[in-house]
DNA sequence: CTTGGTGCAAACATTTTGCAGCACA
DNA sequence: TGTGCTGCAAAATGTTTGCACCAAG
């Protein structure tokens, strides 16, 4: 059942994302699995869907219960073989934050993420600082290095 | 038994810290020990010594061993223990990369860390970007935040 | 029919916790 | 005598794997 047609993200959550987000990354990892001799999935579709639903970060549990929520279900070890796929694709990447649990998150502005993260309420904002580009390049360089990709996290306390 | 004799830290591995860099630890680490009425006991001075002994990163898995190997016999979980008393000490920082497991490192420069990860090879080299403060504080104002600290970490390849 | 995909449950690896006994104040 | 610390083993997480069955070319 490959190439079904690509639904709206007229799902749970708020549609964060730009809906015409959806075309090309489902054509991203159609193309990818067909590479690779695998298939694009009902499973698979739905997992990516309901990913490009998600404001910034999730977690594979996080994902798991709104795929359930939206009355798919689709297992856990799914859920997972899924994921490596989309991290192998370059369509998500994980970002681990903490001592916590892994997060992903779309890996659209490939310039790399810039992660606030307040100390004392958890609070998440992801962001880019593009200058940082220059800074990163002449480091590595200067190290014989190429810098492929980066993360930033900032540890952060509010004002107020 | 607090406050027993420092000693150098003539161990297994390579010294690759300045001896010197010891006595504060300890001295801190007892100090902040105190200030909560928890006690300096010769388990936390064996691991925390032995952790300043570490090129940079280490795993709770490679500290247990070296522990062992040195013939002393602490539990899995009072390293675990000790390693969170550390953290909140601000002696080390949990670092993540990549989805492995938790490395930790001395949190020494706390101007906050940069690693260069080789993505082929997994080295990682440890570094400071000093530039970064400013850019990072920066963008906090705008966001009507305070950064307390920040990690980055650049993915690369050798130019070789 | 052959290849890949799925769900389930079991397996895994890492980290945390409960508990009994110990040691110092 | 009480408080904290330890080791051990059990529990709890989060993730991966083995397996039997299903589906599509």
């Amino acid at each position: 059942m490959p190439l079904e047609p690509i639904k709206d993200p007229t799902n749970n959550s708020v549609p964060s994302t730009q809906p015409e987000l959806i075309e090309p990354l489902c054509a991203i990892f159609r193309r990818t699995l067909k590479a690779e001799g695998l298939k694009y999935t009902p499973e698979r579709a739905k997992i990516l869907d309901t990913i490009i639903d998600f404001d910034s970060l999730f977690e594979a549990d996080q994902l798991l219960d709104t795929l359930k929520a939206q009355g798919h279900s689709v297992s856990k070890a799914t859920v997972y073989r899924t994921l490596k796929l989309l991290e192998s694709a370059g369509i998500i990447q994980h970002v681990l934050v903490g001592r916590e649990q892994s997060h992903y998150q779309l890996a659209i502005g490939q310039t790399g993420n810039t992660l606030l993260i307040d100390v004392d309420t958890g609070d998440i904002i992801t962001t880019e600082l593009p200058e940082l580009i220059e800074l990163r390049d002449k480091l590595c360089a200067a190290h014989g290095l190429t810098a492929q990709a980066h993360k930033l996290q900032i540890f952060v306390t509010s004002n107020k």
